[in-house]
Formats: C-alpha cells, structure tokens, sequence
DNA sequence: ATCTATGTATAAGC
DNA sequence: GCTTATACATAGAT
C-alpha cells in the first residue's frame, strides 16, 4: 500500500502482523459499512482475530437476525422466495427488475 | 472516489446504484480475503442486496463452522450474550437446517 | 496515536 | 467489461 507494497502471504512479523490487523480491520469495517448504506444492502461480518478474539458488524439489527436470515436463503441455495423480503412499498418494476440485476 | 467524491447516502439512481454494488461489494470480499491471510484471522461476511440476493465468504471451511464458532464467543463476551438463551426457535432452526448444508 | 508517501479502490465515462 | 483520473487506504516511520 503505502511505502512499500505487501506480499500476500503471512505477515512473520508479529508487531507489524497486529498492527496491520488492526488497521485492515478497521477498514474492511468502513468499507461494510460504505457498501450497506450506498447500496442499501444488509451486511454482516465477523472476524476472529489469530488468538480467538471476535469482532463483528451488522449493518441492520442485529447479527443473530442477519445469521437466521442467511439461515433460509442459504437452505435452498438457488431459488429464493425473495417475495418475503420485499418492501410493500417497493413499486412493482423493481421487483420485476430484481431477478435481472443482482 | 475517482472522479467524483461519494455522498455517503443511499445512491438513487438505480443503474449507478447496482454498478457501485458489484464493484464495492467485490472489493469487499477481496480486503476480507487479504485481512484472513496477512494477519491469520478467520473472517466470515454474508451480503444481502436490496433484493434479497445472499453474497456470502467464509474464509476458511465453512459458513456454517463461522456461525457455529461465532455462537460459543458471543455468548460470552460480546453484545448479546442472551440472546442465544432467549430464543429457542433459533437454536432449533439451526440444528435443522445443519442437516441440509453439510 | 499521528504523519505522509505510495499503492489501491473505484466513479465516471467508454 | 475496460480505461483513466481521483479519492481513499495504509505501510513504514515517528
């Protein structure tokens, strides 16, 4: 990135390893949090640190709600009964659009 | 970003909106895959579109091994420690649908 | 934690 | 999808 470009391999490091793990977290939380409210998409993510400490971010709610939706559209894998999740103020060609754009 | 700065709202122009979404939603999912490498962490992101439409990365073994680590450390001492506790159909829903993605 | 030179990501435009 | 000009993220130093 800055000064010096980085090999995509395990830092040995073990102070630059936390240090970058710190940073990159840091960002990769942003950039969620960026892509949920430009996009109005619902995220989640969790990130177990190398020594077993958790952190997590849920755009919407909460991470129990995200992971017990992820829980039904994951089940049938390819056709999702998408009319559960839609808005009922959502106009009718968005939802005609829907199956063509994501 | 490039040529334009962003306004950090929801982008109203559908096409513009969708375009941002694949390239930001790539470029997500590309940093978490770095952050898993470089610092030795193990990082889990599930993305909902607007319309429903489930991205999802596990960066090592399974979604379903993230969730079920990500259950036993945020009982502990993370946001919702009750939340397990306090709601059993999930806990059900869970053990039902594991049969199904194995 | 703060700084800054540089590498990346990406908004617009093809 | 590819290109290009910019904004942003961040490695290394402090």
């Amino acid at each position: 990135m800055a000064r010096g470009k980085v090999q995509m391999k395990r830092i040995e490091n073990s102070v630059h390893r936390q240090v970058t793990f710190c940073k990159r977290r840091s960002g990769l939380l942003k950039k969620a949090k960026e892509l949920s409210v430009l996009c109005d998409a619902e995220i989640g993510v969790f990130i177990f640190s190398a020594h077993g400490k958790l952190y997590e971010l849920a755009t919407k709610g909460t991470m129990q709600g995200l992971i017990e939706r992820y829980m039904k559209c994951s089940r049938g894998a390819q056709p999702e009964p998408a009319a559960i999740e839609t808005q009922p103020d959502m106009v009718i060609s968005l939802n005609y659009t829907a199956k063509y754009l994501d």
